[in-house]
DNA sequence: CTAACGATTCGCT
DNA sequence: GCGAATCGTTAGT
């Protein structure tokens, strides 16, 4: 289980980068699934007009993203989806890690049977929302532990050379103006377990 | 209280 | 490639 310390970074584009190759697992009814990452997005609680908090936003939704780093902040997408996201930084500090894509590792049957598919095809946790479908993840866990007994990331064995990153810019953010350009999408080169998006 | 919208996905053409 | 699905959150009245 990654310590706390890794969490309190507070360079969140750093974060992103570092969660790649990193075992994302989930334990709910003692049933665990997980799946290497392989596609992150950075948000920044400053300067960042894509990040739901961005400078100082409070709202009822995103006050877990100010919590001390090392928590999921979980919410509901076009009313359908469950985007799970790592809180990052110190406390009072609102960055986070969209995780947007894994390579299916452990419980490829039960994530099969969460996604209602019939056989193990890159959509099983392809993007954001899948994933977290695949893994039980739900909105109204927003704010739950990355410490805890069921949520948790992990060292794997291998290491990932930069030069397999790709650096891009996020998706699906075209109203953030300038910030949408920013190159804070990242994902391993010639894996097909990103997501679809461009 | 009301209305507009979204860090997406899936199925159909 | 395109559009519908679907509902909690948010900002505004």
């Amino acid at each position: 289980m990654l310590p706390r310390y890794f969490y309190l970074n507070d360079n969140v584009v750093d974060v992103a980068r570092r969660l790649i190759g990193k075992l994302l697992v989930t334990e709910f009814g003692g049933v665990r699934t997980s799946g290497v990452i392989v596609e992150t997005e950075a948000y920044c609680g400053r300067n960042d007009q894509a990040c739901h908090a961005n400078n100082g936003s409070r709202t009822p939704r995103t006050e877990v993203m100010y919590c001390e780093g090392g928590v999921g902040y979980i919410y509901l997408c076009y009313g359908i989806h469950h985007l799970f996201n790592v809180v990052t930084n110190k406390k009072d500090y609102a960055d986070a890690v969209l995780i947007r894509g894994l390579e299916p590792v452990d419980g490829i049957e039960t994530m099969l049977k969460r996604r209602k598919l019939p056989s193990l095809k890159r959509n099983l946790t392809a993007g954001p929302g899948a994933l977290a479908q695949a893994l039980g993840i739900n909105y109204r866990d927003s704010g739950i532990s990355l410490l805890g007994p069921q949520v948790w990331i992990e060292r794997t064995n291998k290491e990932i050379d930069s030069k397999r990153l790709i650096a891009s810019p996020r998706v699906g953010i075209e109203y953030a103006g300038n910030d949408a350009g920013l190159p804070w999408r990242f994902r391993l080169r010639d894996s097909r377990w990103v997501s679809p998006a461009r």
